[in-house]
DNA sequence: CCACAAAGTGGAGGGTTGCTCCACTTGCAT
DNA sequence: ATGCAAGTGGAGCAACCCTCCACTTTGTGG
């Protein structure tokens, strides 16, 4: 080899995608997938506190390959709600023009204590899932924030009112719910209140 | 001993005072004690999750001692709040004629949300410590009904708002400061947005 | 097609905690 | 003084978390 050789492109090796992500070799792909499916199923089952060993047991896995794809617990559950608030957001998105930007605001604090029962013991950490570095949870904020500006350049939300105000509310309505069973009916009571909080005097 | 003996009344060997609660070996009273302090200051230092194990060596008391006392950790979180809470729903009663209904709603939310956070890791689980059988929270839930309920008969707070709701919302608040280290006035932004919501129309 | 470096794997193992159980000790009523 | 119910302590087991590293597999450059 000449040194012309460095020349040639250190093509994308580890395709690099835009976000940084490295591509897996294909079986460490399919892990992946085995894993996330199997988290999916025991978190709906015994909640997002499930052993981790079980969930590596369920995906024929062992557990240090599923610590080396999520080195946490956070990040399994970032994952997994990934296409679940992509869903959310999407949905959102798409009712954009029916409602009115305070209706908008409802439907989405609904929605968000809704996705965020889907597995028990969650709600407290709503927020630091929120955060969660992943297509999903990332679409699901910037909707938020979203609709959080329209509805108070609409002036019908008071200014200072944030997105966290409303992420924090939604933690408490879904650790309520999912504390004492609450009914659909308590969680929207619930919602009201609020809404008549942020609501502009 | 003849038959009469029966009779002989089975005097309160175990002193069953008023509330069920059996009198304790004196040296039992004592431990108990000893854990509870011992409760406290770790509590303090290392939050609401520290070591029972940790706790009892504190104690300078076994481990199975401290388990017999206070099955479960609940209980023991519920009995060292008892004090703190007692002297919360104290200053409560004693402000009474000095605030408006919406004044002293706001202020007992506001100190609720401070006792809650001077243990970490404890604001999730608010609602089910205050449902420890303990006199001092007892007191607190009973001082929140009332005030609650004056508020509505001001009619300066809608009549569908209830006590729990108002614990979820303290949940929340607390939450929020033991997660982002809110500032206190973040505490008071989130306690007027809510007061925003139940004031009445 | 092969050889081989890098990527990936699995599970043993060490650390922590929760909780139970029971052989022993102690207080106290008689 | 004595008997026994109440109380005690901590060994021990089970569950879990997470790390570490000897081995296996993939896919690439020659």
């Amino acid at each position: 080899m000449h040194g012309g050789g460095i020349l040639h492109l250190q093509v994308a090796k580890k395709k690099p995608s835009r976000t940084g992500e490295v591509s897996l070799r294909a079986d460490a792909q399919l892990n992946r997938e085995r894993i996330l499916a199997a988290a999916e199923e025991m978190f709906l089952e015994h909640g997002a506190n499930v052993s981790l060993e079980d969930v590596a047991k369920r995906a024929n896995v062992g557990i240090g390959t599923l610590y080396r794809r999520f080195p946490t617990r956070e990040a399994l559950l970032g994952a997994a709600y990934s296409a679940r608030f992509l869903e959310l957001a999407e949905a959102s998105r798409a009712r954009d023009g029916e409602l009115t930007p305070t209706e908008s605001v409802r439907a989405y604090l609904e929605q968000l204590v809704l996705h965020t029962n889907v597995y028990r013991g969650i709600a407290a950490s709503l927020g630091t899932v929120l955060q969660t570095d992943t297509p999903g949870c990332h679409a699901t904020s910037e909707e938020g924030r979203r609709l959080v500006r329209r509805a108070q350049k609409a002036g019908v939300i008071r200014r200072d009112v944030t997105f966290e105000d409303l992420v924090c509310v939604a933690t408490a309505i879904s650790l309520a719910s999912e504390q004492s069973a609450s009914s659909k009916s308590r969680v929207a009571h619930l919602v009201d209140v609020f809404l008549g909080g942020i609501a502009s005097r």
